[in-house]
DNA sequence: GGCATGGTGCGTCAATTCCG
DNA sequence: CGGAATTGACGCACCATGCC
């Protein structure tokens, strides 16, 4: 899938969406795709949380004017924040041994870890994210071009440190004068937190994936464990119980 | 071929959680 | 406690598929 065409679209129709929009976005809940809404929220165990789709029923349900007005708020309170993903992974998998954790950055680096080996995500979405930069402020981080390569995506490091250099190396706010370059600053800093932002939400989209498929592989041992239980329940019963003519 | 629909990924905002 | 990190929600663009 080649995405990498559509990226000026994207960049200019966001920029005219957010900060207008964004109000209004809060009170639409119903739009949002399948895929999204049935990963929107695991069940942890620890905390239950409705999925965006029972939100969703729940508004439908109450068609009420004043609840179109409080449904935002409610729907927020609703939707309680749970752990990170990373976190309950690592929580798992400190309970089974089969779970991988979800390492921190720094640590990718030095190797696959042996049973994220099986979790290959498509290539294609960080090849594809390599031109933003490009298009908007032509300072491309390192590791994004090493996401072009033919290197696994759970290698690929998302560095906060690997900041655009004329970025990070701004004036300090106490030798800001003019308003203008006030104004200068404020944007600067809105540019550096949409441009982390952006990696972290990619992160944050890769963790997530890698969340699903380790859940999705346990769910796999265990229907094996269980079968191979059955199987071993039967031999049993039939040792215990022997025929009777 | 044109249209509708479903799925996916992206950038962004804002709320929440984490952590020094 | 404040700033950084995380992530749900949203709207959008694009692609694939099925139907007409």
């Amino acid at each position: 899938m080649s995405k990498c065409g559509r990226k000026k679209y994207m960049r200019t129709n966001v920029r005219q969406m957010t900060m207008e929009t964004v109000e209004s976005q809060h009170d639409r809940s119903v739009t949002h795709s399948v895929a999204e809404r049935s990963s929107a929220h695991m069940q942890t165990g620890q905390i239950s949380v409705p999925t965006l789709a029972q939100v969703a029923t729940i508004a439908e349900t109450d068609d009420s004017a004043e609840s179109e007005v409080i449904d935002s708020h409610k729907r927020r309170e609703i939707l309680s924040r749970r752990p990170s993903y990373r976190k309950i992974l690592n929580e798992l998998s400190s309970d089974v041994p089969g779970i991988p954790k979800i390492e921190e950055e720094k640590s990718e680096e030095e190797g696959t870890p042996p049973n994220i080996a099986t979790m290959a995500v498509p290539t294609s979405i960080y090849q594809t994210s390599t031109g933003q930069y490009n298009e908007e402020t032509d300072l491309a981080p390192s590791h994004m071009a090493a996401a072009t390569g033919d290197m696994p995506t759970y290698q690929i490091r998302a560095p906060t440190t690997a900041l655009p250099q004329g970025v990070v190396m701004a004036a300090s706010p106490g030798s800001l004068h003019s308003p203008q370059q006030l104004a200068e600053e404020a944007t600067r800093k809105r540019e550096l937190r949409l441009m982390k932002n952006r990696e972290a939400a990619k992160e944050c989209r890769r963790r997530k994936k890698e969340y699903v498929k380790c859940l999705e592989s346990r769910v796999a041992v265990l229907e094996v464990q269980n079968k191979k239980l059955i199987e071993e329940l039967e031999t049993l019963k039939d040792i215990c119980s022997p025929k009777t003519d």
